[in-house]
This record gives C-alpha cells, structure tokens and sequence, in this order.
DNA sequence: CCCATTAGTTACTTAAAGGTTACTACTTTT
DNA sequence: AAAAGTAGTAACCTTTAAGTAACTAATGGG
C-alpha cells in the first residue's frame, strides 16, 4: 500500500500489470485468431481451471482488451471477442516473442 | 505444479516471466544508465525494502540480466551492471512503454 | 425422471509474492 | 566505548494469485 507512485509513472510497468496475469499473453493470443467460446478458449488453454480463466477473464475485459457478449440461450453462449484495443497489443506480443527467440539463438545470452 | 507447459511453448510468456516482477522493469531502467551500487538503486527505487531489493537482484542475476561485483572493502561495496543480454531487454522496454503512452493518446481504448 | 450441456459460482485450500522490523559484519571516525 | 556506514540476513506476517472440488441454472432428449 502506498507503493504505486512508481507504477503510474512507469508506462511499461502498467503495460505488464495488463498482461502479466498467469495466463493472460495465451488468452489473448487465442483470441487474437478470432472471437471464442469460453469452452473453446479453456480447451486451448491447457490446465487453466474455470474458476481462473473467468477470473482472467474478468480482469481482460475490465481492462478494456477483451469484449464479452452473453447469448440467452440454452445451453448458455458466451462469446469472447479482443477489442480494437486489444488488438494493438498483438504486434507487442510478436516483438517480446521475437525478442525472446533472437535471444535463445544465441547472440548475448551466453555473455555468462 | 504440473502447468508449465505452456510457458515452454510460449516465448511471451517467458518474457513476462523475466520481467514481471513486481519492481524489475525499474530496477532495470535504473541499470539502463549505468553501474550502480545497492545503496544507488535502492534511493532511485522509492518505497522497495532492502529484503525484496535483494531478492529481485538475486532473481535478476540468476537470469543472466545483470551481473553482481562485490567488492570485499569496508564498509561493503557491490556494484550491479547490466550484461548484454539485459541490454538487449532495453528496445523491448522502449517497446512497450511506446505502446502504453500511444494507447493514451487515445487512438483505440476509448472503443467502449 | 434423469442425464447431458454450457458457463459459470461458492467455499475452501495452498503457494507465492511482497513487506516490516530488527539484527549482523567489519572497520573507521568521534 | 559508541556511532556511522554498506549490504545485506532472519524471522515473521499479510496479501494476492492460483488451484480444487462440488454445486447451480435452464432446457432438450432418452
């Protein structure tokens, strides 16, 4: 408590507190092929429980990444769908896979 | 236990995982301009204690990110570098700040 | 009547992260 | 003798995240 002052002076700290959940860079890529069912998106995602994939979510939509359209039918429909805001991170998401890929091929990570 | 997976088939998730401690993007924009010794980092890291200073150090080292030097003077002296694979890190975090600032801007995040 | 289906929720437990306070080590300075 | 300075450690506590298992709602099908 009384420790954020940095955070909201700090964009890229924000940007990972957005992004930085247990399972939210898979979520997002799963959604970035197309809008999904919650029971699409948790067979896609290996292991989350649906106590924690509602959880994430929640928190993607309250972010503003991810939009959530419930269907009233029987059995129930929910659709997860990114918004345009969401999509912009998706080239962000290449450049830190990128990153992390030119790293593993080895040019400075052996400098140890 | 059991759930890693995915973060093996998931470079961006790995990424996180370097970065997404809770005061590692400033510890590394501290180190960004240069050596700096414990007693540097921790006035320019306001409200970190010594104890998660040193753990997140520690964690940082261990992922080849910087590299420790101490000096066996007294009183005590360490100094903390970055090594060139956490210079490398610096672009991304470039990246994305980038990224926040021009979603502030308001470009696509006021679509709800 | 009972089962399946979908998208959850509830209650509970466990693990990890983060934080506070006090303490240590060793030498120089007062 | 006591205090200052540096870089920590140790013991302990709180908060947050994550996970498990069982349960719900509403309807169609057998």
């Amino acid at each position: 408590m009384g420790s954020n002052l940095n955070m909201a002076e700090c964009p890229a700290m924000e940007t990972i507190a957005l992004i930085g959940g247990r399972w939210k860079v898979i979520i997002l890529h799963v959604l970035s092929k197309g809008t999904r069912r919650f029971g699409e998106i948790i067979v896609r995602v290996p292991s989350i429980s649906r106590k924690v994939l509602t959880e994430q979510l929640r928190e993607l939509e309250a972010d503003g990444l991810i939009s959530r359209v419930e269907y009233k039918t029987l059995p129930p429909k929910v659709e997860y769908t990114l918004t345009a805001f969401g999509k912009s991170l998706c080239p962000l998401l290449s450049y830190i896979s990128a990153w992390k890929r030119d790293s593993e091929a080895g040019l400075s990570s052996d400098s140890l």
